[in-house]
DNA sequence: CACTCTTCCTACCAACTAAGTAGGAATACT
DNA sequence: AGTATTCCTACTTAGTTGGTAGGAAGAGTG
């Protein structure tokens, strides 16, 4: 599995954002987390990170408000939020073989079990996290399995 | 997880070695197997498998005979190589964080839980492809789990 | 030895993707 | 009007992937 610095900036802005909304708040902005504040805190480089913040918004995890004293918040508790979700939201499948979904591969002869391979190794990927929550990982928790 | 080209051709080919070598054989070459013919049987480009064999055989998974009569031939029994071995021959570690191997992405603050994730998704492919092997592959079983 | 066949090895090329930058338009508030 | 922020598009740069070319080295045959 090949983690990218998309889905990588875009699970700790998520997390970013579940920590400032639900731990402190009450900073003057409702609960609101701005862009740069993110990037700062996470390290991100800001105009990169907006994109990602763009498509974490049009996934509908996070929602968003235009003008001073603006920013993101998450659209649901962290705890109806899991890794899968933000890594399909920024990276599509989690399983690809040569760029195609691992179900239609097109395998001939020889080779016709590898499907199966692949459909097995993307069911187990996705039981490890779907199953862990942005609450999980923000309380240290390890991580679950089903 | 994204299977490569070079991944996945390295797994057809290894899989036509053995069917050929442990099927029939008998044909003259006491169970040597020819790249020109692994390429057609296949459907791969000839010169970019040369290159893939030469990583199977430098990962000890293959032996190779130079001159008439050459080709190369599996050093195991085929239910003694599983897919996670010819996997890493070619591809370097399974799982990797923004080039980085899982365990090394350095992470700070809230994002510090998001370490074990990696590490429990590297674990669960690891278990479904260092438990499946080439005879069973050739088999058509369904893919073993733990 | 000459010849042929095959693996071995290096260098190279084209296309694509990832990562990051820049600059402005739209929106919200004062 | 002015300011702050999200939104959106286009671009640049560097690296990887997939694939090709051309030969050198070894192994057998007559």
């Amino acid at each position: 599995m090949y983690v990218s610095a998309r889905s990588d900036y875009a699970l700790r802005a998520m997390l970013a954002v579940a920590a400032a909304s639900g731990g402190d708040g009450e900073d003057g902005g409702g609960g609101l987390v701005k862009a740069a504040s993110l990037a700062e805190v996470q390290d991100i480089p800001l105009s990169f990170l907006q994109g990602i913040l763009l498509d974490l918004r049009r996934a509908g995890l996070l929602l968003s408000h235009r003008g001073a004293d603006g920013g993101y918040a998450l659209t649901r508790p962290p705890d109806e939020i899991t890794v899968g979700d933000v890594l399909r939201a920024v990276g599509g499948s989690l399983t690809t073989v040569r760029g195609l979904p691992a179900d239609r591969a097109g395998y001939h002869g020889v080779a016709a079990g590898l499907t199966d391979v692949w459909l097995a190794v993307h069911g187990a990927i996705a039981t490890v996290v779907d199953h862990t929550t942005l609450a999980a990982l923000l309380t240290q928790a390890p991580v679950t399995r089903s």
